[in-house]
DNA sequence: TCAACATATGAACAATTGCTCATATGTTCA
DNA sequence: TGAACATATGAGCAATTGTTCATATGTTGA
């Protein structure tokens, strides 16, 4: 017969969040899970940048960095502030340069 | 005439890492952007757990199950241990704790 | 008010991805 | 050795995703 492991099961279901909230971080790292998104949060590391710098920078349509910044800024990653004709993105808060952090030191070990 | 901002490129080029490097990011972020294999992560946090344990928690096939396990060792997230037939996975190192609790933090705040 | 600039958005297409199904590999025990 | 169990794997399909292209919205200054 196959083995049996009830007991660990009860244990562990548990200790688990709720399948929201598993089903919203899944989410949430899917948008760092992307290299142009990862690169728009680099540039934005130090100081805030207006679209056209991001995408000038990273050699891509305006159009796609908007794209990109729309679901960045849905992920409440990025924040934004008009001035005139021009809109300047920064990142929101500390938790995503201490997710890059932390992804970075895994890679670079 | 477009407003310029080489100055502040030059200056963000210098601070960007290579272009390798951001991939390989995006693509550990990437392994964390599914539902599936956070809860897995999840599952392992406290223990090491048999495949047909984590397919039973989750209510999905072995096979699913197994395919995942696949993803997160092939990024070092996961490693394993075999027991007779049994094959135990667990956690790899403490950054794929730190990684999902910076990113729990983020949406519960 | 109109032209120029900066950004946003919707549709569409190619590429990637997660699951299923069938089957292969590996291990134990009688 | 062969049957039962545990896990791994390859092909295929549906669903998701990132970019492009065309165009819309918003702002400024003449």
């Amino acid at each position: 017969m196959p083995h049996n492991h009830d007991a660990l099961l009860n244990h562990i279901k548990a200790d688990m969040p709720s399948d929201e909230l598993l089903q919203d971080l899944g989410d949430l790292f899917k948008v760092f899970g992307d290299t142009t998104r990862i690169k728009i949060m680099y540039a934005l590391y130090e100081d805030e940048m207006c679209v056209c710098a991001i995408a000038d920078l990273l050699k891509m349509t305006q159009s796609a960095i908007s794209h990109q910044l729309k679901v960045l800024k849905a992920a409440n990653l990025v924040a934004s502030r008009r001035e005139g004709k021009t809109i300047y993105y920064r990142l929101a808060d500390e938790h995503v340069k201490s997710i890059i952090g932390q992804g970075y030191e895994h890679i670079t070990e």
